[in-house]
RNA sequence: CCGGGGGUAGCUCAGCGGUUAGAGCCGGGGACUCAUAAUCCCUUGGUCGUGGGUUCGAAUCCCACCCCCCGGACCA
């Protein structure tokens, strides 16, 4: 059944140690987990390693905040990291760190080879530099006032008020935070990796089944133009590795994150730089990482890239999975849908969630939703009413009634467990392509027959006429229940081992399936799992609502822009940009904070004014841009460009009088225009928006005080 | 607007060229009492997003359109 033995290196993507695990990220891992136990229980060799990605800007301005260095930082991270994998069973053979020393000497040889390949270019770019401090600045160390809203004191990536993103060029006033200094523009070398050269080979990778065809399709799209070259170094005041052979800089943290999949393994083996690679290189050694669809360009471009240049095997294939949205949504921290790993596990079983994503995990990367209702009634459908059921039911009573011994099982069982045993490659097949929610569905189908087989034969009536036929009976039923377990051990390790336990057999393996149990008496029954009460759902979204509240822990409220992001989060980077490992804000939070108090000064720099829509017209091609002009009374007219197309069509708009900011200079958008001027609107959008109308009486061109 | 995925019973989904379209859950009726009020039987419920086309035959292939989701452009 097993065949020939496989030797299976299994990754997740390092999760960023700036942030706790939440339930998004868990999807990966489960996923994970679960390939990986059914590999083992098929008897292949696997190692399964894994760590945090513990480099970067965001995890110094982190440890700053605290007080506390990142090397501190990030030692609790990893901790935290630990301790919420193993409350769902996710078992790393290695969770590791790329903050470590092999992760440095790999990352250096690499590099080096790299290099050495003519696969790296330098290009000078300009970048912010503190004259006093003598360091170049990266967007998190420039502060000044924010373009938009005139909020001082933000940082150069994006306001904290407005929540809005620019660069730090567009800043106001600038100053570093290190001298205060204002910063002056400077040209910096930076190092590229080329993709160009390997055009050819990652084309052929992608063909010879390296991602599923419906992801190769997607790839292709990338090489329609040029591929643009990756930028890899980052000038000092960088938590990372520097680069060897130059002064200052210092690995962008996305070179050294995959590698420290082949750091974690080697650490696992106790192997120096030298011999992971080698080990890494083993042509039997298959090599699958497991990832969400965000990071697709990291490791279907950037790593193969850097893999073969270096003179490095690349992967066997990329798990892709999609994004996780809560009840159709995505996670929400106001809604309470936002959960971390820690807080599930206080109030929920994490089988559950291992279950209900398992039926929910299909081969493709397409999102799931978790559904608290779905959910609810998955787990007490399914899971308690058919799966721990049929054990549930069978065990007492052979205790009870038949002196808790197994016999033979009955012989009207045959094709029930035919059957049953029958699934069996299927459901393999179905693992091994990643179905989760193929297999489930089987196994509960077999699950019904096999409840229907106890109940066709009432051996609680059997047992007063014939004890032995209710023993036989009874013995079928359990044996079912067994065998079911095997197909539902990767999925619920701790409900196979709590059938082991009653059962009293051996740690069951998929072979096992084969030979039914041997007579002998089982131990008392102990429920398998608990019945899912939807007060334990409503009491855990409860503490994640008031978890928002809590700013002063800066690492939960961290946007998981990990490098293993399962949750639904913006995608941090192109393919082609300078990637900059910046957090992007949604585009309007639920609940803005309040910005900071201005003076009188401030607020008559904004001119408010009264105007009269006088023509409003969506605009074809984009998504939410209307093209209004206004009537300012005695200032003449102005055309703005809106983005509340998704909320209002041009009828509810012409004629009515609105409030809009006539001071703000214009502004260039796309190929759509100039827009001359903000329209003052309400709400999260961008369907729910709001403009706002003076009372009757206002006219055109009034200034608003 | 561009790219990707999807629209099948109230809900979650399977089926992806071949008999009268399926499952689980939910609803309705009944049976049973071993079991975590679980289980078993019966049952209501669908113009398979819309309109064309190809075919002896289409939920399944092709074209157009509508709607939803995910990226992107753009916006905020």
């Amino acid at each position: 059944m097993a065949g020939v033995k496989r030797n299976i290196l299994v990754t997740s993507a390092l999760p960023y140690a700036n942030g706790s695990i939440h339930i998004g990220h868990l999807v990966e891992y489960i996923q994970t987990d679960i390939w990986v136990r059914f590999q083992r229980l098929m008897g292949h060799d696997v190692l399964y390693v894994c760590g945090d990605d513990s480099h970067g800007t965001p995890i110094m301005v982190n440890a700053q905040k605290r007080g506390i260095d990142p090397e501190t930082f990030i030692t609790q991270m990893n901790q935290q990291h630990k301790e919420d994998f193993a409350k769902f069973g996710v078992a790393f053979d290695n969770f590791y760190t790329t903050h470590s020393p092999l992760n440095r000497e790999l990352s250096e040889q690499i590099y080096l080879r790299v290099k050495d390949a003519g696969y790296t270019v330098r290009k000078e770019i300009e970048q912010f530099y503190d004259p006093v401090a003598s360091t170049f600045l990266a967007d998190r160390f420039i502060k000044g006032t924010c373009p938009f809203c005139k909020t001082p004191d933000q940082y150069g990536d994006g306001c904290e008020s407005c929540n809005r993103t620019y660069n730090p060029t567009d800043l106001i006033d600038p100053k570093s935070v290190f001298s205060g200094a204002t910063p002056v523009l400077k040209k910096s070398e930076h190092i590229y990796l080329r993709l160009e050269p390997a055009r050819d080979f990652l084309v052929k990778l992608y063909e010879a089944g390296f991602v599923d065809p419906s992801v190769a399709n997607k790839l292709k799209e990338w090489f329609a133009e040029p591929l643009r070259d990756w930028d890899i170094s980052r000038d000092a005041r960088f938590f990372g590795f520097e680069i060897p052979g130059e002064t200052g800089k210092y690995f962008y943290n996305w070179f050294d994150a995959p590698i420290g999949y082949l750091a974690s393994l080697g650490n696992k083996l106790g192997l120096d730089a030298a011999k992971t690679q080698k080990y890494w290189n083993d042509p039997e050694m298959e090599i699958f990482h497991f990832i969400g669809k965000d990071i697709q360009y990291f490791h279907a471009l950037f790593w193969p890239t850097m893999l073969n240049a270096a003179g490095l095997r690349v992967p066997t294939k990329l798990a892709i999975h999609g994004f996780l949205t809560v009840n159709g949504e995505k996670m929400s921290k106001s809604r309470g849908t936002f959960i971390n790993a820690s807080v599930y596990a206080k109030h929920l079983d994490p089988q559950y969630l291992r279950y209900y994503f398992a039926t929910k995990l299909g081969p493709t990367p397409e999102d799931l939703d978790l559904s608290f209702e779905d959910f609810a009634g998955r787990i007490n459908g399914e899971l308690v009413n058919k799966l721990a059921n049929l054990v549930s039911r069978c065990a007492p009573m052979l205790s009870r009634m038949l002196e808790g011994k197994l016999g033979v099982s009955a012989a009207d069982a045959v094709p029930l467990l035919r059957e049953i045993r029958g699934a069996a490659d299927e459901l393999a097949a179905a693992y091994d392509g990643r179905n989760y929610a193929l297999v489930t569905r089987t196994i509960c189908t077999l699950a019904d027959k096999a409840n229907k087989y106890f109940e066709d034969q009432a051996p609680w009536k059997l047992v007063k006429a014939d004890p032995e036929a209710a023993r036989g009976v009874l013995t079928a039923a359990l044996e079912a229940g067994r065998i079911l377990t095997i197909y539902l051990k990767p999925i619920l390790p701790d409900f196979a081992a709590k059938v082991e336990k009653c059962l009293v057999i051996q740690p069951l393996e998929w072979d096992d399936l084969q030979e039914a149990m041997e007579p002998h008496a089982i131990h008392p029954f102990e429920h398998l799992v608990q019945r899912l009460d939807m007060k334990l759902v409503e009491n855990m979204v409860e503490e994640s609502k008031e978890s928002l509240s809590q700013k002063s822990d800066a690492a939960n409220q961290a946007p998981a822009t990990a490098t293993a992001a399962g949750a639904p989060q913006p995608t941090v980077t192109t393919p082609a940009s300078t990637a900059s490992a910046k957090p992007a804000a949604p585009a309007h939070p639920d609940e803005e904070p309040l910005a900071p108090i201005i003076n009188f000064d401030q607020f008559l720099a904004v001119d408010l004014r009264i105007a009269r829509v006088l023509t409003a017209e969506s605009l074809e091609k984009s998504d939410k841009l209307m093209k209004i002009t206004l009537d300012v009374g005695h200032l003449g007219q102005r055309t703005i460009l809106a983005g509340i197309k998704k909320a209002y069509t041009p009828e509810k708009l012409v004629g009515r009088l609105v409030m809009f900011c006539a001071n703000l200079a214009p502004r260039t958008m796309g190929k759509f225009g100039t827009s001359e001027g903000m329209i003052c609107a309400a709400g999260p959008g961008p369907v729910e928006v709001f403009v706002l109308s003076p009372d009757a009486g206002a006219k055109p061109g009034q200034r608003v005080h």
